[in-house]
DNA sequence: TTAAGAATGCAACTTTGTTGCAAAAGTATT
DNA sequence: AATACTTTTGCAACAAAGTTGCATTCTTAA
């Protein structure tokens, strides 16, 4: 009986720590992406605020979670898949969705950012597309 | 002699004030996008900073500016072209650039965003596009 | 078991963003 | 040009978000 979380704290050679575990878990759980605020909601009472922003940073420099810009200053973070997690760098190139409705913004796993041409003189090292509307469980 | 900033607020229909003058001239006169601290920088000294929090949020809502999605909770804005402020809402579907390097951003207003489809269920209103790497002044 | 290093909690602080309200400025009308 | 009406602004007070240093606690590996 193993634990997920565990195993990827491991594999990212992070030391295994209580909040570090809890807060993989509350991403395990998630069908969205989450913002520090909705994982602060989760586990204030267990873990103190600094902890959890030097969580998420830690997360994202090892490749476990990454990062989707946003409009209202609310930066979400979603798991990453196994290619980031053992690579220790992103290789996500998926789209976006946050929903008008209902709020929530998840990861399309499988519908891939269209390639794009920049102008002479731009190199491309990172690439995001966030699209806004209605999700399928609002329409 | 007619002012630019002037015309664009009478078209929008906004009373014209010396500070919305002032922020528009910023914006007339910058080369990249702009957070509201960049703003602020600008002119602190003559406006408070709740005023430039509002004067935004108005230029927003007019299609004078469009917001430009980050992750480093720094939301930038940028003036839209004319289509935007004649007709009252956004067609701001070009790509935004942010330099690595010189951590500027900025519009690519000739490169269109490709068209992406999403799963069944998706209703797609907006869409942005934010590319990351080295800007041509860097390279 | 222990020693060294890493992570956490706490406090104090800075920065960012919001709200209500009175004063000031802008606009339309006479 | 003076007026009345409406909108915008500045200020104050506040709330929320994010940062930093340091002592204590926890993890890991020997
Ligand atoms: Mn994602
Ligand atoms: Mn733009
Ligand atoms: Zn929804
Ligand atoms: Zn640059």
């Amino acid at each position: 009986m193993t634990n997920q979380g565990e195993d990827i704290l491991k594999n990212s050679a992070l030391s295994v720590t209580a909040s570090r575990k809890r807060i993989l878990d509350i991403f395990l759980a998630a069908d969205n992406a989450l913002a520090h605020q909705d994982i602060e909601t989760k586990c204030a009472e267990q873990y103190d605020r600094v902890t959890i922003y030097r969580t998420l940073q830690t997360f994202l420099e090892k490749g476990i979670i990454h990062n989707i810009p946003s409009t209202d200053n609310m930066v979400r973070y979603a798991l990453c898949n196994e290619a980031c997690i053992t690579s220790g760098h992103h290789h996500d190139n998926h789209v976006h969705f946050k929903c008008d409705d209902c709020g929530k913004t998840v990861c399309l796993d499988d519908v891939n950012i269209p390639a794009v041409n920049l102008p002479k003189g731009y190199t491309m090292k990172e690439i995001n597309m966030v699209v806004n509307g209605i999700c399928k469980s609002c329409k």
